[in-house]
DNA sequence: GTTAGAAAGTGGTAAAAAGTGGTTAAGAGT
DNA sequence: ACTCTTAACCACTTTTTACCACTTTCTAAC
């Protein structure tokens, strides 16, 4: 399960670190793509390969399908890591996430997120909200058992 | 089941002391993200769990739904005891809940939660208040069965 | 009430791991 | 064959984590 949130940085070719905690969930393989809120999405293999299936099964006369299709599968990549715990995230990947020379890793349960810093203040500004919050876990209806 | 409340100190790099008798019901693990009111909760693995099920769920298609994921997630840890019975408290949490080097543990029942002190003692002294008390649960209804 | 023992809480230190930057080697393309 | 790009490797710094030791509080027995 991917938790909590950690600043990295991205040097001039484009690499990051993954958090040493996320890397044991990417074993077995993993994709990154674009995100739906200027952010960037990394699913583990077998995540990633479900949300496929599902998104083939889908009517090719759909055009919402077909462009949910062109969003998630054109934009998408393996990782691979290097001996350090690092990625290399391809430039048009970090222009589509306006990501410069610093990256917000977001965990986000079953996958994770990065978001250029100012994006993800902005964001997470709105956490500290309660009101916010409050209508946000009303959907959960949270009880004890 | 988490009862009493006690304070504790928080040193710099954010340790502190979980109460020695809530430690027994933590001991399949445990989680630590934010509170509705401005402190953090603390709970067994189990019941974070059964809430992490529930958001994973749902579709990454709905807005709401990652909105509801982010705010889960990004902001929760697993907990971890060094061999004194300390967990760290990241940055981010302590700040979210005004924790600076003293914090009150206030057990809840089936989780426990941090407080700043002086948030605490504000929310300590309208309990001390019977008219507060009266009003505020009058619609809450409590029965033995 | 006093004292001894045990447990709980706190502060500090050293070893290990994580993260970052740079360099060299390999390979593709011209 | 040469140049440019990409990827693997290496070394350093900073942060984190595990461990140790001390003080205080609580418990229980005398």
């Amino acid at each position: 399960m991917f938790l909590s949130h950690h600043q990295h940085s991205i040097d001039e070719k484009g690499r990051m670190t993954i958090p040493a905690n996320y890397r044991d969930e990417l074993q077995d393989g993993a994709y990154i793509t674009q995100g739906f809120d200027q952010n960037l999405i990394v699913l583990p293999k077998a995540y990633f390969e479900n949300m496929a299936t599902r998104i083939n099964k889908m009517s090719m006369t759909n055009p919402d399908a077909r462009q949910l299709s062109r969003l998630i599968f054109s934009h998408a990549e393996e990782i691979v890591f290097d001996r350090a715990g690092r990625i290399l995230i391809p430039l048009f990947l970090r222009q589509a996430a306006s990501l410069d020379n610093a990256a917000e890793v977001v965990g986000a349960g079953n996958h994770f997120e990065i978001w250029s810093p100012e994006l993800w203040t902005k964001q997470d500004a709105q956490f500290q909200d309660p009101d916010f919050n409050n209508q946000r876990y009303a959907a959960l209806d949270i009880t004890a058992e």
